[in-house]
DNA sequence: GCAAGGTC
């Protein structure tokens, strides 16, 4: 019998399903001559510091650097504290009897480093020795997976893969245990200050961000406007110079003339393209700004979507979708025709040619962009359908036509240069899905601008003097965050390290909601209104590490940039020595540091 | 009491 593994039911499910096995059983499902099961993520994580004998939180334990790192079921909190998933046991006891009678295992897990992970860590907490192949799959379609049984690995293959897999995981564990227990224990505070590889640099984020804004000192600046009015139509123009003081920019109010000369007209348009399709990160951007919801609720809301199957897999981190699964498109879109919101759109797409900037087989990487799967929703909540429509209606505009605006620039002279601008949509297009405003509009913009020609000439209407202040760089919230997550590392100075991060930035899809609840749940940060800012013990912290290598993007620039090394054949234990070196000297410097904490 | 990673 062969058994194959996948990561998670669905998937477990899917291959079956191609397969034509149909015999579901209690977590697996047999067919064929085959028995198809799964985990559920990470069934194992490394053992807690007891397991290796640390034990308490105590200075002597310090530096802890287990000779052999162990593997435990994973944990899950209850009113007796931490205990074994039961779930999770379940599911690897059925495992290991599968396991047990297999002749060869098929290993299904997500093509990547945790996906390797996933499987190996399983295959070893269960000391199996049967022979494994590995399937390796970028979608999950009837002909790629098919394609991926003709071509199944062997399981060797990925051996370098596994070990930069559980480098990241024991470096993790080094760096951020043995932090976390030297600054709480020289902090001497009760409470947990934890320290991580992503955690630590987002919380440096968010406090630099906040001090920045806190410090920042606006300056005045003065504007001169004027109205022009061409048959009627009054418009505004603003000087192309901003003055310092009030004084200047009275000086030259006085010189305006009560006409003025049109110089020049530039009228352009410009063909805006559709959105992509929405990754985790995107629809938890969009879910904050149109409805407040926190980016943990909408990975909440949307796997609820997945389980109900009526959204593809929501941890996805690409925003493409590939070939086979656009030729599916059409019957979606044909599937919201009677939608209340945007139906209209969905009909007029019926008959249209679709826009193809989604679709590109090479940007999907272990699962595609987040779609709707067809099935109709019923008795969704209030919150659960805005977040189907955001899938939805970002379907709808992804395959769409470009919106075309015309922005027209007029330049105009009375004493000074003035400019007016507009911008005018002619065509739609895909902004005629959710019809949104615009984003803010400056109130010196006009929605429309008469026709007038260079040399005409118009009276000035009114004319006044704009105060106006430079402004700081907004507070982080949730979307703004996720966003400086996602690309974090864009600005690192070296090179190299600047490429390891360029696909990844801080933390992953599947984890960042997590990371934002970590640093609350440390009362690191709070919610202020929508913003996200750093609370005193947030602030303590930072002050202690914001000159230390943890608490920057660069350190996980650097572990990737080694990662991939070690993945394509590069010793592990050179690696595994310099994480030691480095757990030893930021242990060392936390207990001192940590002394000097104001904290309440 | 602690990391980051995955998922139900």
């Amino acid at each position: 019998m062969k058994v194959i593994i996948a990561e998670k039911p669905s998937v477990g499910r899917e291959i079956a399903k191609v397969f034509g096995a149909t015999n579901k059983k209690d977590g697996y499902i047999e067919g064929k001559g085959y028995t198809f099961t799964w985990a559920f993520g990470h069934l194992l994580q490394l053992a807690a510091p007891q397991e290796y004998g640390f034990y308490g939180w105590n200075v002597q334990n310090l530096p802890m650097l287990p000779q052999k790192f162990k593997l435990a079921i994973r944990k899950v909190k209850t009113k007796d504290g931490l205990v074994d998933d039961p779930g999770v046991k379940k599911q690897l006891n059925i495992i290991k009897t599968l396991f047990d009678e297999a002749t060869e295992i098929i290993v299904a897990t997500d093509a990547g480093r945790e996906g390797e992970l996933i499987f190996r860590y399983i295959y070893y907490y269960l000391k199996c020795k049967k022979p494994f192949k590995r399937l390796w799959i970028s979608s999950q379609t009837d002909a790629a997976i098919k394609d991926g049984f003709r071509n199944l690995k062997p399981g060797a293959d990925y051996d370098s893969l596994f070990n930069s897999a559980h480098c990241r995981s024991q470096s993790d564990w080094l760096v951020g245990m043995n932090a976390t227990q030297a600054l709480s224990l020289s902090a001497g505070t009760r409470s947990v200050l934890s320290l991580g590889r992503v955690q630590t640099p987002t919380l440096a984020m968010i406090c630099a961000r906040y001090i920045e804004h806190k410090n920042f000192v606006p300056q005045n600046f003065y504007q001169v406007v004027i109205q022009p009015d061409k048959d009627g139509q009054a418009f505004k123009a603003v000087s192309v110079t901003n003055f310092k003081t009030k004084e200047e920019a009275e000086a030259v109010l006085q010189l305006v003339e009560p006409t003025c000369t049109i110089e020049n007209v530039e009228a352009k348009p410009r063909k805006e393209p559709p959105p992509l399709l929405h990754d985790l990160s995107s629809l938890q951007q969009e879910a904050n700004k149109r409805k407040g919801f926190t980016a943990d609720q909408t990975l909440t809301l949307l796997q609820n979507l997945y389980e109900n199957k009526l959204v593809t897999y929501p941890r996805t981190g690409s925003r493409y979708i590939g070939d086979d699964v656009f030729a599916g498109v059409p019957q979606l879109i044909a599937g919201f025709t009677e939608h209340v919101e945007f139906g209209k759109q969905a009909i007029i797409l019926t008959s249209a040619k679709l826009n193809k900037r989604s679709v590109n087989a090479k940007k999907v990487t272990d699962h595609h962009a987040i779609l709707p799967t067809g099935e109709k929703p019923n008795h969704l909540t209030d919150d659960q359908q805005a977040i189907y429509d955001m899938v939805a209606g970002r379907m709808l505009e992804a395959f769409h036509a470009d919106c075309i605006k015309e922005i027209t620039k007029i330049t105009i002279l009375s004493g000074t240069k003035f400019l007016a601008s507009g911008t005018v949509i002619q065509t739609a297009g895909w902004r005629a899905v959710f019809n949104d405003k615009d984003e803010e509009k400056k109130d010196e913009e006009n929605a429309t601008l008469p026709a007038v020609k260079p040399g005409e000439i118009l009276p000035v209407t009114a004319k006044d003097i704009l105060e106006k202040q430079t402004k700081p760089k907004p507070l982080y919230n949730e979307a703004s965050l996720l966003k400086a997550l996602e690309t974090a590392g864009k600005e690192i100075d070296d090179d190299e390290l600047r490429q390891a991060m360029k696909d990844s930035g801080l933390g992953t899809p599947a984890t960042r909601a997590a990371i934002i609840e970590t640093l609350l749940k440390r009362d690191y940060i709070a919610r202020e209104k929508k913003n996200l800012v750093p609370t005193s013990t947030g602030l303590s912290v930072y002050n202690v590490v914001k000159d230390q290598r943890i608490s920057q993007a660069e350190l996980t620039g650097a572990w990737e940039k080694r990662l991939e090394e070690i993945r394509s054949g590069a010793s592990v234990s050179a690696f595994q020595e310099e994480i030691k070196v480095y757990t030893r000297a930021i242990t060392q410097e936390l207990l001192q540091a940590g002394k000097g904490m104001a904290l309440k």
